[in-house]
DNA sequence: CTCATTTCTCAACGCTTGTTGATAACTGTC
DNA sequence: GACAGTTATCAACAAGCGTTGAGAAATGAG
């Protein structure tokens, strides 16, 4: 009666309903049930394909996004936060990506794994662009700043959808938060270069 | 054997334990039968103080911060973005003021009240610096970048304990974040070439 | 003391959860 | 057609959850 899906086909839309649900409610919130519901199939099925609800968190989180190709020919541009911002927000529209990210997000601040993986997305991608204009210490340093402010923009933009973040047009944030991002990735960021000098400069 | 307690302490003893559990995992992974194993006291108690779980997170996110005493005088500093990071990251020391933060971070990602609670702290809070340099939609969009970049810094520094982050020295994230806040607060937001915002000299 | 009131515990209900083992249904190969 | 292997379903388990209602224990007033 019931005609077979494709063979693979199963385990890819339980993915796909893994990531959505993640991605909606987050890894509690989110039962193997529900992603089972969604995909159209037994949840028995979830446990025999990916072992448990941890490890199909673990298959969500790969990010499917190509962070070579979001960062390449960066320093060409004589804004590059600007560029770096805008090609961010456009990653986001695609739906994978934006659910893998919220994914992280919603999941991230209360689960072990997801917090490394966030963690873990956030220096890979970040600190290679930075390696480019800095070293060592300071590099870490700036590449966590970068971090701060995207991962502050997503969960504005797209977790909690504040609605001046959220319907402004790419362009705009882009233009806003751009020379932020311009700053920490070359800029100085110790304070006042001369002048100031009140207190006992840290270690 | 047991020797009662005062009148009032079970309650606020339920209470901070509460605000810890939240601040630890989130909303969903904290129990209420936890949360009074935490307390010394049986869960029904828990249910008899506060209603529900739902309501006892209500409870807990009330936050015990006073925006007008970190926010005051704020005009006065030659850097108002430097000032306002430095009282934040100070304010953070606070156990009491970093749980319900860290509540509302784990938990505001992932539960609608808590979602709102959050957005309504950074809109109480940071637009009513704003609206001291700016109006209208204007205000909002410069309180909405504010509260991204301090989200943000909130979510590496405290949730996420990037090392980077959560060990650098308030001074020094304060001098690297701070002429970000006072461009969003102050500064050309709008992309104009020339009008760069910070303080810092061409790089 | 007695009695009413507040504070607190106990045992249990109904429900949902992740996970399991047995088993059915389909597919391709000899 | 018979067999092996994958693909999928079913019913059920043990555990943990929030919540409830009855009642015990302490407290204060008369």
């Amino acid at each position: 009666m019931s005609p077979r899906r494709p063979p693979g086909e199963s385990r890819r839309a339980i993915l796909e309903a893994a990531r959505r649900q993640f991605a909606a409610v987050g890894y509690q919130r989110a039962t193997i049930r529900a992603i089972a519901r969604a995909a159209g199939v037994d949840p028995a099925l979830v446990i025999q394909y990916f072992g448990s609800k941890d490890e199909l968190l673990d298959a969500s989180l790969e990010m499917p996004v190509d962070i070579a190709a979001v960062t390449a020919d960066l320093e060409t541009y004589p804004d590059l936060g600007t560029e770096l911002v805008r090609r961010a927000l456009t990653a986001w529209d695609s739906p994978p990506i934006r659910n893998g990210l919220l994914a992280m997000l919603r999941t991230g601040l209360s689960h072990q794994r997801a917090s490394e993986a966030l963690a873990a997305l956030v220096s890979r991608s970040v600190l290679g662009v930075v390696e480019r204009f800095a070293t060592g210490e300071d590099a870490r340093f700036r590449a966590a700043l970068v971090g701060a402010q995207i991962a502050g923009l997503a969960m504005g933009r797209l977790a909690l959808q504040v609605p001046e973040l959220a319907e402004a047009s790419p362009d705009r944030i882009a233009r806003a938060v751009g020379p932020t991002i311009t700053r920490y990735l070359t800029g100085d960021i110790s304070g006042d270069p001369g002048a100031d000098g009140d207190g006992a400069p840290a270690v």
